[in-house]
DNA sequence: TATGAGATCAACT
DNA sequence: GTTGATCTCATAC
């Protein structure tokens, strides 16, 4: 499998985003294949780095290939992949992935669940590998993280995003089409 | 199955 | 002081 290098993400984010399923997504050789992520570009409300950098959101300003890590709803974690260039502030949600490596570990880490649900969700996703603010900043093509793309075809399917109020309407939520792990189906 | 509250924190007003 | 790029559990149909 070919590691995904910093460049891929050199990219506008409504290229990266599609390009992202099916890639595979390792953290400590935990992980699985993504098959849900949202894209935020910076002239988009729903976004963070909206209204301009700020501590929180510093990492979104910087070069792409770093992960974006920030608290929601004052108990989960989330991660972004920083896209494009330098200042343009655009990234990418992971929201969910189909368990591969270290579901065991995963397991424990979530409680008793079912395998559908370990990731199936940016804060479950999260929890299942271990992810937290202390790994904000993080080069995305060295350990821990660790980025295979995909092999193959994949059946992209696009919708609104999950869990904003604002620009509800863009589709720029993606996803692999008829995954058992999505966080939710696609509407067909 | 579907809806609703609670958890809990940092950015922003 | 308010508000989320959420999830879980409880209660109601």
């Amino acid at each position: 499998m070919a590691l995904i290098r910093r460049d891929f993400f050199a990219r506008s984010v409504h290229a990266v985003a599609p390009d992202l399923i099916g890639s595979t997504l390792l953290f400590n050789g935990v992980g699985g294949r993504i098959v849900e992520v949202e894209a935020y570009h910076h002239t988009d409300p729903a976004a963070h780095s909206f209204r301009g950098p700020t501590e929180r959101n510093a990492v979104m300003f910087g070069p792409p290939g770093f992960a974006y890590v920030y608290r929601s709803y004052g108990i989960h974690w989330c991660v972004n992949f920083v896209c494009e260039r330098e200042g343009s502030a655009s990234a990418v949600l992971i929201r969910a992935l189909e368990p591969t490596q270290g579901i065991a570990k995963m397991r424990r880490r979530r409680g008793l669940s079912d395998e559908r649900l370990l990731c199936a969700g940016p804060g479950r996703l999260t929890e299942a590998l271990g992810i937290t603010r202390a790994h904000n900043a993080l080069p995305l093509d060295a350990p821990p993280f660790e980025l295979h793309r995909r092999t193959g075809r994949v059946q992209i399917a696009t919708g609104p995003r999950i869990g904003i109020t604002k620009a509800v309407d863009h589709p720029w939520r993606y996803g692999l089409a008829a995954s058992r792990f999505l966080s939710k189906p696609f509407r067909v």
